[in-house]
Parts: C-alpha cells; structure tokens; sequence
RNA sequence: CGGGAUGUAGCUCAGCUUGGUAGAGCGCUGCGUUCGGGACGCAGAGGCCGCAGGUUCGAAUCCUGUCAUCCCGACCA
C-alpha cells in the first residue's frame, strides 16, 4: 500500500487543518475528553499515562540537584496577591475569585492561585531566619487556574497542571546559577528524552514573567512553522523578597533580603510532543514517555499456538518495556490503526507464518518500516530500533526547525517571508518596545527569545528602525 | 470583550422552507462467520429535538427570550 496513504479516516489531515489535526488526536487518542465546564478539560489515563511519564523524569532530576517537593494552599487572599505591584499586575486580570464559604459571604475574597510566588513567599517569611537555612530548593506538583478567553487541549486552559519550582538563596549569583541550571533540565528533557530540539534564550522586557528581572526560556517549533514556549525559568532578584520582608541574619550578622527563583513546565508539553512528532496517522511518541512502548498484535490469534506464542513475547519484553499485548478480537487492522493512533514506538506482529519461521514483524511506528527478527535475538534488535527511532525523531524534528529559519536584515524581507509561510526568522532588534510592538503589527511576530550561544553573536542594525545592535531575536508566531 | 455560526441518539449529521407518530451512518450489545492494514451477516438497545415562555386543536419545525458551544479577531504557561 502507498506510504502517504491516510489510514485513520477520523484524524483530519495534518496539512488540510493543522488545528483540527490537533484536536482531532487529543480526543481520538483518548488523551482528553471536554468537560462540562469551559476550558476545564478531563485528562484521560491514557493522556494523564504520558504526564505521569514526563513528571518521572523531571521529578528525578530535580531530586538529584536537591530539590524537595512540597504542597501549598490553593487560595490566595486578595491582599496576600497585591503585596507585588508587577505581579498582581499581571495576573489580577485573569484569576478566579472565591467570595463565599457555604452561604456566607467572606470579610476578604480570595482567588484561585494562577501560580505560588505569593504563597511560598508568606511561608518563607515566617520559617527563614539564618543564612545557614539556605538555599531552599523546593518544588510543588498541581494545577493552577488563569481565566483564559479562548482554550485549546494541553495549548491552553483555564485550569492546568505543572510543577513549579521555587527557590531562595543567599547571593544573587547563586539564584542566577540556580535559574540557568533548570533551564538546563528543562532543555535536556526536551532534547533527550521528548525528542524536541529547542532553542534557549533570554525573553525581553515585555515578555517576560510579571515580577522577574529576567525570565529564560526553550522555544521549540512546531510542525507548521508556530512556536511553542516548552519551560521557563525566572530569575527574580530580590524584588518578591522586599515586597515580603523576607529576611534573614547573614554571615556578618546583619539582615539580608534572600534572592529568588522560579521555573515550570506545564501539560502544554504534551501539546509540543503532540505537535513536533505527528502525523496523519496519529500520535509519534517518544519511547521514553509512551505508556505503551512495545505492543504485540497477534495474528489469525483463534489458529493453535499463537496467542500462546503472544504471551511468551510479552512476558519476554515485558522486563524490559511497558509491554502490551492486545488479544481482543478487533481484526488485526483494526488494531495496527489504533496503536498508531496512540503513538507507540514499536509494534510487535506474530501470526502462524512467523512462528514457522521463528521469527517476528517489528513495525516503527516514525517511519512505518517493517523489520523481519528471529525471536532469538529479538531483545537486541528491539534495543536498536528503539535508539533509532528516537534518533530519527529528534533529526526529523531538527530539520523541520532548521528548514524554518530563516536570518533576516530587512523588515520589508521580514514581512514578505512572514506572510509566506510560519517559521523562526532571526533578526536583529535595537531593544526597544516600540520597534518590538511594530514587529507585530507589520509582520506578525512577536519576540520568542534572545538566544544564547552561537545564535546570538553578531552585530548590525535593527532590523526595524536601523539603530546599531548586537541583540539577536528569534521572532515567530506562537501558540 | 467585539464579529460570525451552530445546538436533534455516545459521535457526525438529515428532517425545519410548507406544523400532523423521531430518522440515517458510525459507535454500542448479543450470536455466528472472519482474522498479515480500521472484516461481514442477522438480531437488538439507545431521544425532554439545549432550556424557558408564546402562537396553535397540534411545535424538533413558527415567534420571543435565555443558556451553551465552535470559528475569526484583541489578551495569554
């Protein structure tokens, strides 16, 4: 059969409605499910499977840098959130108030938290007092809730889960070591483990975190040419820590503000895996997040030795991966299309022909390639495919974010290219607001990042008003 | 918050113009035949036609109101 053949009539294609794509295999997949109430979405198991996969991962590298996790309330007093002008300024808007206990009207309202800052800042004013408690590194797991106008599965809701970093230390430098080091986790996730390329980097002023002196952040591309804002990590200086009177006696016994930090990664990355990796079919998961990583598909599963056969395998793999094993009796095709959907990395085929042979049909799910293994090797073979496909996924990633950048001098070249098609464009920017906000309305673009290393070292004009600079900016559209 | 559209079975929708017993496909249940790319036959279950008023002998259908959802813009992890 042709390989560009859409197999799964219910998932719209990919190049026909990128949007209904989307949505199609979030419900499709049984990863989420509306609920009743709008932008509040219903995370299936299968959907909340992979966030616990992701929370693992993540969970265990905070761990190995010393971070404890913790739980804090889920109200926030109305003057508890004024206490940071910047703060309250960015977030009143969009948060939901609570007003009544039962029928009873309360002396003061109190919202949903939109994130903890304010929280872990009263609970630090009352536990800190010597230098010798620092750094506090702690991490909270749970859902915040942003009163958001329009809301999309994983993209954006009004309630969603994550965790949130948050820490206080006794230099600025150390704070800074701290922010940089998450993102660093954050970028290694994604690169390594989810199979995304990202670009790290600096926002500027006017995207930033309200309350951060500075906000950092990967940005990966999405399949049609978007960005996607995949864990960020705030630098706050000691701002919050004033705000709060936040002290402690320091090491000449005098009294110090502590500097502080914060980083997240959201169930929006589900959205970014969804959306860098998939295709018409589906779902490509990255092997180390599939809940599924291996599944057997028995073969004409009613003949004499078969299921029996099945259940070897799977017993055999199952030391090593989440195996499953799908003996219902849905038709084989039916089958092969269902687990595609859903994104696992590798199929496992047995019927009466292999088990003559001694052999098995190994199906990639990235690439649809079918590979002819002896049973009596197949552990190995398995181990191979699996780092190959993730190879080839991140590679396949990379190249559809290389092919999509583009570096610019002219804003006229800037808003021809832009209005072709959707994808990064490097340009350089003088650092002011105006010229930043001109970008938008005459291109379409905002600022994702100034990017770190390689990317960011040149000099020139801004591409806007034609000041010299030496700032980089990867401009885009975003999600 | 502005502009547009839509609410009928679990899902996608037809029926409404011209009022008269609630429909199809998919899915679901049961039995049988199938099984290497979403198999087939037969039998079944499933509805306050978004909600509230009104007109009428009679409303899914006409009128008024209301609520909800989706799309496009402005705002956003």
């Amino acid at each position: 059969m042709a390989k560009d053949k859409k197999l799964v009539s219910e998932i719209t294609s990919r190049d026909t409605d990128f949007a209904q794509w989307f949505t199609d295999i979030c419900i499709k997949a049984e990863l989420v499910d509306y609920s009743t109430v709008k932008g509040f979405m219903i995370m299936r198991p299968y959907g909340f499977a992979i966030w616990e996969n992701i929370q693992r991962i993540l969970d265990d590298k905070f761990k190995a840098t010393g971070h404890e996790n913790m739980a804090l309330p889920l109200l926030i007093p109305e003057s508890l959130l004024q206490k940071e002008k910047d703060h309250v300024n960015g977030f009143a808007p969009e948060v939901a108030w609570v007003t009544h206990g039962g029928d009873e009207k309360l002396e003061e309202r109190m919202c949903v938290r939109p994130t903890s800052e304010v929280l872990f800042c009263d609970h630090w004013k009352n536990v800190l007092h010597t230098y010798r408690q620092l750094p506090m590194l702690y991490n909270q797991w749970g859902s915040v809730v942003r009163w958001e106008k329009t809301t999309r599965p994983f993209l954006r809701g009004r309630e969603f889960w994550w965790q949130e970093g948050h820490t206080i230390h006794e230099t600025a430098q150390e704070a800074i070591d701290e922010t940089m080091q998450q993102l660093d986790v954050y970028e290694d996730v994604c690169e390594n483990s989810l199979m995304i390329p990202v670009i790290k980097g600096k926002k500027t002023d006017s995207e930033k975190f309200a309350g951060a002196v500075s906000t950092y952040t990967i940005e990966a591309m999405m399949h049609d040419g978007k960005a996607l804002q995949s864990g960020t990590s705030h630098y706050f200086g000691d701002g919050f820590t004033k705000a709060f009177d936040i002290t402690f006696a320091d090491r000449n016994n005098g009294l110090s503000y502590p500097h502080q930090t914060s980083w997240g990664m959201s169930t929006r990355i589900i959205g970014a895996i969804i959306m860098s990796h998939g295709d018409d079919d589906g779902m490509v998961l990255p092997p180390a997040i599939a809940p599924i990583q291996v599944v057997i598909i028995p073969v004409a599963q009613h003949k004499e030795g078969v299921l029996e056969k099945a259940k070897e395998l799977k017993s055999r793999l199952m030391k090593k991966y989440r195996t499953k094993l799908d003996d219902t009796d849905n038709s084989p095709g039916w089958k092969f299309s269902e687990y595609e959907m859903k994104g696992v990395p590798v199929r496992v085929e047995i019927g009466p022909k292999d088990i003559e042979q001694n052999q098995c049909v190994l199906v990639r799910r990235d690439t649809r390639e079918k590979l002819f293994v002896s049973l009596d090797n197949l552990e190995t073979e398995l181990e191979a495919l699996i780092k190959n496909i993730e190879t080839n996924m991140f590679n396949m990633a990379k190249e559809n974010l290389d092919s999509r950048t583009v570096t610019l001098e002219k804003m006229e070249d800037i808003i021809k290219v832009s209005k072709e098609k959707d994808g990064f464009v490097r340009a350089l920017w003088c650092g002011s607001e105006q010229c930043e906000k001109q970008m938008k309305e005459q291109a379409g673009l905002s600022s994702r990042c100034m990017p770190f290393g390689e990317q960011g070292v040149t000099k020139g004009v801004c591409a806007v008003c034609g000041k010299p600079t030496d700032t980089m900016v990867i401009w885009g559209k975003a999600y």
